[in-house]
DNA sequence: TGTACATCAGTGAACGCGCGTTCACTGATGTAC
DNA sequence: TGTACATCAGTGAACGCGCGTTCACTGATGTAC
């Protein structure tokens, strides 16, 4: 072989990673062929000889971006005490430097959005990967059974995710700020609570 | 005048009306002048009489998603008995009708990610809205201050929003159904708890 | 060791298509006289 | 009342540009002998 033994498949692997930046920055039709080969130092044409079609590339994008999400969480909470481990990725979550890079950050506040337009096969992939992460808050989740556990999991992602959104609407001065503020509180509250048993809530009315 | 009196303005309505609902459903980049105004019964020339660019009307098009949906908040409120108003909201807002039709829905979760890359103009008057919206909230939110309340209305609109969002990556089965229903129980405890002093959370830890 | 050939990641010109925008034109109806 | 003209919302052909995709080619290096 002309290159390293694994010259190419490093150089598919680099593709990928730069497009799930692009990807959460720009969203799906924000980004072409000619850039993303340019952002990984090569010309347009040699696109085809690591993925049949741009779409393809996409679905690889979207799923290493929630991939770097989980494995960003787990990681964070592995360095954290018993007992903070939520609270670490809470606090690591909602946070201005979060806020303000797009890029690196979550996929589910990037993307949530753009993966509903994606194919099928992505829009699955993402669902899968989504059940991962929740299982993964779900593990951090601190008294309670699991079902419990699960429930809280998931509406703790739920403010995460929305108060992130919010802020990043909001811009980058104190609304933003307090934002932030607020949906740290909230989130950190559902663990830090002595919870009384929850009544069950009045049955759904739709409009 | 050719046509009765506000014929044009009529049509200029229908055609932001219509661009919103395509907005919420294929993102900025997804919707075409040709399409926009074949859905408004017209062809493609006359869009310029209506709008000087095809991203005025976008901008026009994400004003009018974010009023319809505080609008709609404002409604079932008012319609909804006192010390039910925000309840009436939520329930509202977390069920798969609202899940499945992305187009006619909040504005937040459908265009939150694309406001971020929209012009300045555009962001900045949505950030004006989203304040609106938090108001809104705030108004309805029972007991404590007007601190508080609006410090509840922001963690919300996050759990609310991010629920909705994590509802429809999970598809329609009862993973979805699940994440409705942990959403509800997690937005409507806010509001239901009988508040113990709320504790202030520990200094933020960045990562 | 040296030489001819094979391999293949990457190059860059070219193609076709979709889309935003322009513009000369249409035709229905109001207005002037 | 009737006729000529003005107005203007909307039409549809055309243009230019960007972008996804194709393809013949390059050139560096491994392999056969």
């Amino acid at each position: 072989m002309r290159y390293s033994k694994d010259h190419k498949s490093e150089t598919r692997a680099r593709i990928v990673k730069n497009a799930s930046v692009l990807l959460r920055e720009k969203g799906a039709n924000g980004i072409g062929v000619a850039e993303l080969m340019k952002e990984a130092g090569l010309t347009h044409g040699g696109f085809y000889a690591h993925f049949d079609t741009r779409d393809a590339l996409i679905g690889e994008a979207f799923a290493h971006a929630m991939d770097q999400t989980t494995r960003r969480w787990r990681k964070r909470a592995e360095q954290a005490p018993e007992g903070r481990k939520l609270a670490s990725v809470v606090n690591g979550y909602l946070t201005p430097e979060h806020r303000d890079d797009i890029g690196n950050g979550c996929a589910l506040p990037a993307l949530g959005a753009e993966v509903l337009r994606a194919n099928p096969k992505t829009r699955k992939a993402a669902a899968i990967k989504l059940e991962e992460m929740i299982e993964m808050i779900s593990d951090q989740m601190p008294g309670a059974g699991p079902k419990a556990a699960r429930r809280d999991a998931i509406s703790t992602l739920a403010t995460m995710l929305g108060a992130l959104m919010l802020a990043r609407m909001a811009g980058t001065g104190v609304f933003s700020s307090e934002i932030l503020e607020a949906g740290r509180q909230a989130a950190l509250a559902v663990e830090a609570a002595p919870k009384p048993a929850r009544r069950r809530v009045a049955s759904r009315r739709v409009s």
